[in-house]
This record gives C-alpha cells, sequence and structure tokens, in this order.
DNA sequence: ACTCCAATCCAC
DNA sequence: TGGATTGGAGTG
C-alpha cells in the first residue's frame, strides 16, 4: 500500500501558507511521524527540510513528489503533540512550533560535535534541613509525585522564607523515585548562587539551558536531557521544551515575571506549556512566588492550584523598615534634585557604616530627553516614534528601541532653532550624582549597557558581593533574585513610571518588584531599610507592597479586575499589524476588523467580544516599521481561536495584506 | 517567506 | 525591442 506524509515546511509566517503539504514516500523507504524529511519543494524543487506530523494510506487528490531522504525520530510524540499544540494556542505556524519545540543545531542540523567540557568539581553539598513549615510544604507535595495523576500546587513564600530549600528537597525526592525534574527561572544570570546549589547538590544529573548558551552547548544539553543523562534541567522559558523523559516535577519559580511569556513566535506562556507537559507525564506542577500573578492566585482559590503557604522569613528575620518619601513636600522645601532627604541620609549613614546599598532607577543614559528651547519638541529616533536619550559615554544620542545612535542635530527639525535643553534622569546620571555627592563611595553600575558580556552579570555581582563596591545602582535588572548579605539599604528612585505604564497588570508588577525589593535588604543578620520615591505616597499599591500585604492587595486587585473586565475575567486577545506605512498597515487592520466582524455575524452569531481598535501602538512606529492592533477581549476557547485563525488566513489572502505582517497574541502584555 | 513568471515600464 | 523592475500566485 502506497503511503504518503504530511509534513509541516518551512514557510515564511503567511497564514494562508501554513498547510500540511503531502509527498509520497517511495517504496522500500521507512518514515513515520516526528521523521526530519528532505523534499523538493516549489517549481525550482529546490531541497527544503520538513517535519512529518502525519502518515496516511489515503492518496491526495493532488500529483505529489517523492520525500528524498529521511532522518528518523528526530521529535518524540511528546514534542510532536507540543508542536500541534502550540501552533492550535498560539496562531503560530508548524515551523515556529517546530522551532521552538528544537535547538537551531537540531533544527537544521548545523553545529559541529565539540569537545567535552569537563564537569564542574562535584562538592558535597551540606544536608538539607527543613523549617517546620518547609517540611509541611514537602509533605504536602511529595506524596503527589509518587502517583499517576497530574497535579497542580500554588506556593507563596514571602521573600526570605527558603522556598529554594523545598525545591531541593522535592527535586532530590523526585530523583530518587527514578523521575526527572524542570526548575524554570525567570532569568538564569541573576540566579548564580542558586545555580551552584543545585549543581553542588545534583552534581552532572544538571544541565542548564538558556538564551546566553550558543548553538553548541544548547545542542549538548538538549541531548543530554533527551539521552537521560541529564535529570534535572535548569533554565528560563525555552527551558520548559527540554526533552526530558519520565518528568516528576516542574517546578516555575517567581511565577508572575513577564519574561516567562514569549513576546514573539511561538507566543507562548510558559506556564501553559508547562501544564501540557504535566498532563502528558502526570507530573506535578509547582509555579511559586512572594507575588504570585493574579490568574493564578484566582486559579488556586478555584482549585485549580492547592494554595501552598511559607510565612516564615529565614530565621524570622524582620522585614526591613520601609519609608515612603514623599517627593511633592520635597519639591515643595525646595529640594529639586532626585533625592530625597531621607534617601540621601540613609545612602550617608550606610557608607559610614560600610555596608552596602543598592539604588534602582528604571532609565538607561544620562539625559532621557532632549528637547528643542523654542519649541519644545523632543529629538525623536528617525526610525522609531520615540525620544532619544543622550549618553554621556559616547556623547551620543540613542534609541534604546532600535539601537540607532546620532550626535545631538545641529538645528532642531521642526522650527531650526540651534539650542537643545537636556532632560530627565538616567543610570548614567544617577552614578554622576552620587559620586557628587559622596566622593569617596565605589559605585558599581548595572545596565544594560555595562552588562555586556556573556559573565558580566555574573562577575560583576561577585565583586559587588565581595564587597568591592559600596552602592549598586542599576535597572530593574538587579531588582530580581539577588541575595546579598551586607545590603541593608535598598532605594527605589521613582516607583511611580512603573505604577502608570498603561498596561492592565502595571499595579501588578510594581507591587512585585517592590515586595522583591523590599525582601531583598536584611537577609545577613543586619537590619535592612528601604525608602520609595514617589509622588503619590498615598497610592494603596505603594502601601501595600510596603508592608509586603500580598492578600489585601489581591483583594484590591482582583476587584479592578472584575469591575472592568479584565484577566482572570476575560483573555485578552491582541491582533498586531506591522508594515511600512502607516496606511497600509491601518487599511489591513481594518479589513481584519471587517472579516472578524462579517464573521462574527454569519459564524458565531452570539460570540461576546469587545473589541477596541483598529488603533496605532502606543509607540506608533519602531524600525522603521508602523504599529496597528485589536484588542479584544474574549473568552479564549477551541470556537474562538479556530475562529480567529480563520480571519487571519482570510484577511492575510487579501492584496491590504500584501506587505503587511499579521500576528495574534493571547493574554500577552497590552501595555506598548 | 520565497520563488517563479508574466505584465509593465523605460531607454534606445 | 530587450533588459530590468514590479505585482501576484503558488508552494503538495
Amino acid at each position: 500500500m502506497e503511503q504518503f506524509a504530511a509534513a509541516a515546511m518551512e514557510i515564511g509566517s503567511a497564514y494562508a501558507a501554513d498547510i500540511l503539504y503531502h509527498y509520497r514516500i517511495p517504496p522500500g523507504m521507512v518514515c513515520q511521524p516526528g521523521d526530519k524529511i528532505i523534499v523538493p519543494f516549489g517549481k525550482g524543487n529546490r531541497q527544503k527540510t520538513g517535519f512529518v506530523i502525519e502518515v496516511t494510506d489515503q492518496k491526495p487528490e493532488f500529483p505529489t513528489k517523492d520525500i528524498l531522504e529521511v532522518i528518523p525520530a528526530v521529535l518524540n510524540a511528546e514534542q510532536l503533540q507540543l508542536v500541534l499544540w502550540l501552533r492550535e494556542n498560539t496562531f503560530c505556524t508548524y515551523y515556529d512550533a517546530v522551532r521552538a519545540v528544537l535547538p537551531a543545531a537540531v533544527l537544521k542540523n548545523t553545529a559541529r560535535r565539540r569537545k567535552k567540557i569537563p564537569p564542574p568539581p562535584v562538592q558535597n553539598a551540606p544536608p538539607l534541613v527543613l523549617t517546620k513549615e518547609q517540611q509541611d510544604v514537602f509533605d504536602a507535595v511529595a506524596p503527589h509525585l509518587e502517583t499517576d495523576q497530574p497535579k497542580g500546587f500554588l506556593l507563596r513564600g514571602v521573600t526570605g522564607s527558603g522556598k529554594t530549600s523545598v525545591f531541593e528537597a522535592l527535586i532530590a525526592r523526585t530523583l530518587s523515585l527514578g523521575k526527572t525534574a524542570l526548575l524554570l527561572l525567570p532569568e538564569i544570570g541573576l540566579t548564580p548562587q542558586m545555580i551552584q546549589r543545585f549543581q553542588r547538590r545534583f552534581g552532572d544529573a544538571v544541565a542548564l539551558m538558556h538564551s546566553r548558551l550558543s548553538d553548541g552547548e544548547r545542542k549538548i544539553a538538549y541531548e543530554r536531557a533527551r539521552d537521560g543523562s541529564a535529570k534535572l534541567v535548569i533554565g528560563t522559558r525555552s527551558a520548559v521544551f527540554a526533552p526530558l523523559e519520565h518528568i516528576g516535577l516542574i517546578i516555575m519559580d517567581e511565577e508572575g515575571e513577564q519574561s516567562y511569556k514569549s513576546d514573539s513566535a511561538p507566543r507562548y506562556h510558559t506556564i501553559q506549556v508547562a501544564k501540557q507537559r504535566c498532563r502528558w507525564h502526570h507530573a506535578v506542577l509547582l509555579p511559586a512566588s512572594a507575588t504570585p500573578s493574579v490568574e493564578s492566585y484566582y486559579q488556586s482559590g478555584e482549585g485549580i492550584y492547592q494554595l501552598l503557604e511559607l510565612k516564615q522569613r529565614y530565621q524570622n528575620m524582620p522585614l526591613p523598615a520601609v519609608t515612603v518619601a514623599d517627593m511633592r513636600t520635597e519639591r515643595d522645601s525646595g529640594n529639586t534634585s532626585e533625592f530625597s532627604r531621607t534617601l540621601h541620609d540613609a545612602i550617608a549613614e550606610n557608607l559610614q557604616n560600610g555596608e552596602q546599598s543598592i539604588l534602582l532607577l528604571n532609565r538607561r543614559g544620562y539625559h532621557t530627553v532632549i528637547s528643542c528651547c523654542i519649541c519644545n519638541q523632543p529629538v525623536y529616533c528617525q526610525h522609531c516614534s520615540v525620544p532619544m536619550t543622550w549618553h554621556k559615554t559616547d556623547q551620543l544620542l540613542h534609541c534604546h528601541y532600535c539601537g540607532y545612535t546620532q550626535p545631538v542635530p545641529d538645528a532642531c527639525p521642526s522650527c531650526h532653532g540651534t539650542k537643545f535643553r537636556k532632560m530627565g534622569f538616567g543610570t548614567q546620571r544617577l552614578e554622576d550624582e552620587l559620586s557628587a555627592r559622596f566622593p569617596s563611595a565605589r559605585i558599581l553600575r548595572m545596565d544594560a549597557d555595562t552588562v555586556s558580556g556573556k559573565n558580566a552579570y555574573a562577575i560583576n555581582f561577585e565583586a559587588f558581593r565581595q564587597g568591592n563596591y559600596d552602592i549598586m545602582l542599576g535597572t530593574q535588572m538587579i531588582g530580581k533574585g539577588l541575595d546579598f548579605p551586607n545590603v541593608t539599604l535598598v532605594g527605589v528612585l521613582s516607583v511611580d513610571k512603573a505604577l502608570f505604564s498603561g498596561d492592565f497588570r502595571s499595579y501588578e508588577r510594581t507591587f512585585s518588584l517592590i515586595t522583591q525589593v523590599v525582601g531583598r535588604g536584611g537577609r545577613g543578620g543586619k537590619p535592612g531599610k528601604a525608602v520609595l520615591q514617589t509622588f503619590m505616597p498615598e497610592h494603596y499599591v505603594l502601601r501595600l507592597a510596603a508592608r509586603q500585604d500580598y492578600e489585601t492587595f489581591y483583594r484590591e486587585e482582583i476587584a479592578v479586575r472584575k469591575a472592568l473586565l479584565f484577566p482572570p475575567f476575560c483573555d485578552i486577545c491582541v491582533i498586531g499589524f506591522t508594515g511600512d506605512t502607516a496606511e497600509k498597515t491601518e487599511l489591513c487592520a481594518r479589513k481584519f476588523y471587517e472579516y472578524m466582524q462579517q464573521g462574527r455575524m454569519q459564524v458565531h452569531e452570539k460570540m461576546p467580544l469587545r473589541i477596541l481598535g483598529p488603533v496605532p501602538c502606543t509607540y506608533g512606529k519602531i524600525n522603521n516599521k508602523y504599529r496597528y492592533r485589536i484588542i479584544i477581549k474574549c473568552k479564549n476557547t477551541k470556537i474562538f481561536r479556530d475562529f480567529i485563525r480563520t480571519v487571519l488566513e482570510e484577511t492575510s489572502r487579501t492584496k491590504e495584506a500584501a506587505k503587511v505582517h499579521i500576528y495574534a497574541d493571547m493574554n500577552g502584555a497590552v501595555g506598548v
């Protein structure tokens, strides 16, 4: 009997072309789902690779070509299932999905075999001692590692409650049962101590997977997970696809972090993939955080997760004393600087005592706005609708969206005035200002401009930990996951920007950031202090974050979400359009809207949707691409997803979509 | 997306 | 008239 393979091929991102392509399996050739194949493609019969999704006896109605070559079993059964799941759930193409599941070197067969890296000295891990509270959490989860039922727990552990110890114990139990474990982290560069801890305990059973690996390193880690030599994979978002067999436990630390959501195709959320894998493996899912996402905490109330809590800080360390510094009264009393007197005095005191301080400012560069003295127009990037930031290091204007740099112009582009006002306060200026105020202080600046090398994070953090610096300042990259025993002061220069970013999750993010930052200080036995600078000191998010009062914050936030209809009470699907001209892009967005309204009337008359747009995105142009979007409040059901995919296919077939890229994103960021 | 092909445009 | 450019269709 003649057989045919239906394969996923690399076909750009055109929805209309994203179908399975059928090829005949020539007599004598063995070919199965999951195999990689080389086939002739298009009129020129150029050789392309594809991945076999299904094999059928049914002869297709159109003439088929023969498969040229088979590379067997590149995708296993679970990976195949994940590919189909990703396509269905994240509006990506088959090939986008395959790309997520396989490392580039396996997809394309490039990287050569590298010489084996010597194993790290396997030191002895100290015996694991759990507190009563930690032991209770362990006891609740451990029995479920042995059952054949998937199970979800949500662990809410206040900062400093020792979640990592619980992770260690649970992973040790999982491995002792002959199963494997996956530990997911938001960003691997920030947590070298945590990773060392796991490597010390689990030795070469550990494989690391994160975005800073080279293609070759990534392939090795992938193969170690696949062949069973790695039992514990620790990694960032993409590691959720690590091809481990017999998974018993998936832990997601800092579960609410934004980096778990992919913002390019396939636009998946890590926790959704993790859930899918737990169902496949009958494994335990354990998202954990001091500040769980509002969605997850709500789900624990609905019985989707069993809630577990760690309420005590390590050795009952008190929380840092938090001062909310009112910048309005500072201004009123004549202090126009970026430092409240409270913060200034606290830094001075810390320097005197030989203790370390961390300062957070979420803006890079020196001056964040350069504007014409006559017409007040800021200098915009030539390629983006974004004001440029002046950097002191090279005396140039930088665009933080596309990376374009230029000197300060001789004349204003709109009124030809020749004088510019430099305003705004970034990390470079903060560094200068600090040295002026505290000439003897040794200052470490950490932002995307200083942290470029592969190990720059780790090297700088280690130097700070060793006491080579008095003050570390930086963007939010230093706000998370850090644990420095000698830090007794954390200052946030302005919490207001984060609070009003325009995304419906901005309160949640700010609460989480402040909670983590505040929880940071005072871990080494000395009491800590935190100073939060704001123009809105009475804002409830700040008040509650200062107290680390998650429950009250959650109650306030869930009420807002319900009243204004936001997740978890609906899902938000963003349809994005990017193109070379504003007109074409907007026309395409309108076409999509039109088809959506038609389809809604004809096919799903009662589909309850709230549609906003099309409207230009907050930054209407980035990298010379104009951007429009449609925001849909919906229920993320199969019916809705099929409907959207149909509209995507229909729209992409029209000439309005000719040079416009369209994407759909479920429950991602809505802000920018 | 990318390639192929036909239609169109323009310099001579 | 041909060589180059552009738009549209098809990819099994």
